[in-house]
DNA sequence: CTCCTGTCCTGCCGGC
DNA sequence: TGCCGGCAGGACAGGA
């Protein structure tokens, strides 16, 4: 599920649950996620109100109201999930739930993540930006820090392909694989071409695709593979959009194209991962 | 430094 | 039906 769109559905959908409310009560039932859940995790939090929820990349940053000097950081990894029940709702668990956050007002929030890469983590609120992984994070590729420019410096003398490049979160944060993959059609620019013989006028058209394919798949409400995406239960329908991702075999969306004639979008490994592209329009 | 590979963990899907 | 291999949206350590 998470990559930026995701994660970004995610926080909006926690805003209303855990906004200018009190945790009330911590319940870790799986301290062992990718990061240990600290023992004090619970004391550091209960009793605390939420007072934002920020994006950084692919993760969420929640911040207490004072006299609170506590954050905390949550990762969904790759198959982390957020339920949540309001207070009318009848709460179940079930397994892989790691953490519930009881609010004041009876709402439960559930992190549930099968595969326990996620994090979630305490740090303080004055210097989490200051340690990694914030500190080594590259631009957010929908703020104003983000531009044609500023990514062909970040790939400037980097010789793995521009598909690696593009995943690692110190050149452009929250870009993930389904949507380097989607990005680089857009751009008309094969994943195999080496990061640094990018050209600036081609960085620039894949900083503009980077842009609009992720906010078009915030707006519908992200991918969707498999289970539900959003916190309320529904389901993200970008992946009825995807025009190469997981589409081996199949023509690309341009109508004018001729790659169904030689076996459409390909499907290769690069760095232990799958890219999907269309070897017509990327070159 | 940069880079590549393997690994963490569970579930699901397709093939036999 | 059951078993097994391969693969999955991420990130990081360790070694070349």
């Amino acid at each position: 599920m998470p990559e930026l769109p995701e994660v970004e559905v995610v926080r909006r959908g926690l805003e209303p649950a855990m906004l200018s409310k009190k945790i009330t009560s911590l319940h870790v039932r799986r301290r062992d996620l990718r990061v240990p859940v600290p023992d004090r995790f619970e004391a550091m939090l209960e009793g605390s109100m939420v007072q934002a929820l920020e994006r950084r990349g692919k993760y969420i940053i929640g911040h207490m109201a004072a006299p609170s000097s506590e954050s905390f950081v949550l990762h969904l990894g790759m198959s982390g999930r957020i339920r949540i029940y309001t207070p009318d709702q009848t709460v179940e668990t079930l397994k892989h739930d790691h953490v519930v956050f009881m609010m004041d007002d009876g709402t439960h929030i559930v992190f549930h993540d099968p595969r326990r890469f996620g994090m979630l983590y305490p740090v303080p609120t004055i210097s989490w930006q200051s340690q990694p992984p914030f500190s080594l994070m590259g631009p957010e590729p929908l703020g104003n820090g983000f531009s044609g420019e500023v990514l062909h410096g970040a790939l400037a003398g980097r010789r793995i392909s521009i598909k690696a490049a593009l995943l690692d979160q110190r050149v452009v944060s929250g870009v993930g694989n389904i949507y380097a993959c989607e990005a680089l059609y857009m751009a008309g620019i094969s994943p195999e071409r080496s990061a640094c013989d990018v050209r600036l006028e081609e960085a620039d058209r894949l900083a503009h695709a980077i842009r609009s394919v992720l906010t078009d798949a915030i707006e519908a409400g992200g991918s969707t593979l498999k289970d539900y995406a959003q916190t309320d239960g529904k389901l993200g329908y970008f992946q009825h959009r995807f025009s190469v991702y997981d589409r081996e075999g199949r023509a690309c969306p341009e109508a004018s194209c001729v790659c169904g004639e030689s076996g459409g979008v390909r499907r290769i490994v690069q760095s232990g991962r799958s890219t999907f592209y269309c070897p017509v329009r990327q070159v």
